[in-house]
DNA sequence: GCCATCTCCTTGAAACTTGAACAAGTCGGG
DNA sequence: CCCGACTTGTTCAAGTTTCAAGGAGATGGC
């Protein structure tokens, strides 16, 4: 039952994975669709939203005077500026993000992080933080942790969109 | 500027994330989102469908008789009985899944890939293996593939909502 | 100053996801 | 056989995300 472990060129001149590649990879989506899910639970539940607008208060919250630019808020949080538009129109109406005119730009707006938005991180993030210490941190041993940091920080170098090769675009 | 890189218990008895460990979160956050929005672009534009949508044609592929129950296809994919009923109906609109009745349970349904599904992986698996290649493979070693791989799994085990300590309910 | 062009952000509609509720079918004890 | 408990898969409504389009303001060449 030994398959071929090598993945040659095929007919078409395209490489399939290895069968060990293959085996990362599925690992991989699913551990990274469960922890995301998880995540997504255990903050909807406790904080009551997703998990990508709990890291947009934590944006805020780590910004001077609490706000940012919301283009500056949609790069940092990966995501695009009518994603962000329409996620901020929800955490407004839950108070806790203010909008504010920018007085050198007319066309630019800041999120401002309100108090009750402070409020509810500073109630919720120890709960958070546990979470994901219980599913990744907890798990790993020192040596997995570093090894984790430097591969994802080699994938998401190579994915991102700006930065590194932004003004070579023959190389993506 | 020297910050404490322990996570000493707060006051309030719960473990903050080092420095490190939070580096470590980061880019793992980053590096996962931005490939999952690499691999959702790719495949909306080469196969007219987003990622986890192409996974369960892949599913149905691997499958005997290229059919699997609905409940069945919704553990593999780690989705909701209810997001694959949605799914498969849109699928099936495309013309690449059918639905069947299952002869010994009367309440069952199996998901079939059509012609044309398999027709549509075909064409698409080698665009899509080369993207996940170009994004994973080719930039780590054989080490760091390695080291992922049994990262993801220990995650993925921890997370199982069955399995492993299922019948321990105490203990999750 | 003027205008083409770009940037900032929003909007609306369509697609997708979620969670709860539900009809229908199965199962097992009594 | 019958009934309560569970399973299977769908549906509905509410929420989120995407994509294309657009209004308003900035920018720079002429």
């Amino acid at each position: 039952m030994e398959r071929m472990n090598t993945a040659p060129d095929s007919a078409a001149g395209h490489r399939w994975l290895t069968d060990e590649e293959q085996r990362v990879w599925r690992a991989y989506l699913h551990a990274t669709t469960l922890l995301e899910d998880h995540l997504d639970r255990q903050l909807q539940r406790d904080a009551g939203m997703p998990h990508i607008y709990y890291g947009l208060l934590v944006g805020l919250a780590e910004a001077p005077r609490r706000r940012l630019r919301m283009t500056e808020l949609a790069m940092r949080a990966k995501i695009t500026r009518s994603r962000l538009s329409h996620a901020i129109a929800r955490l407004e109406k839950n108070g806790w993000v203010r909008r504010e005119d920018c007085p050198s730009d007319k066309r630019g707006q800041f999120a401002v992080l309100t108090d009750e938005g402070v409020e509810v991180l500073r109630r919720t993030a120890p709960g958070h933080v546990t979470a994901v210490r219980q599913a990744l941190f907890d798990r790993l041993s020192p040596e997995q942790q570093k090894a984790l940091g430097e591969i994802m920080e080699i994938v998401a170098e190579g994915l991102q969109p700006d930065e590194a090769g932004a003004d070579l675009p023959w190389l993506r």
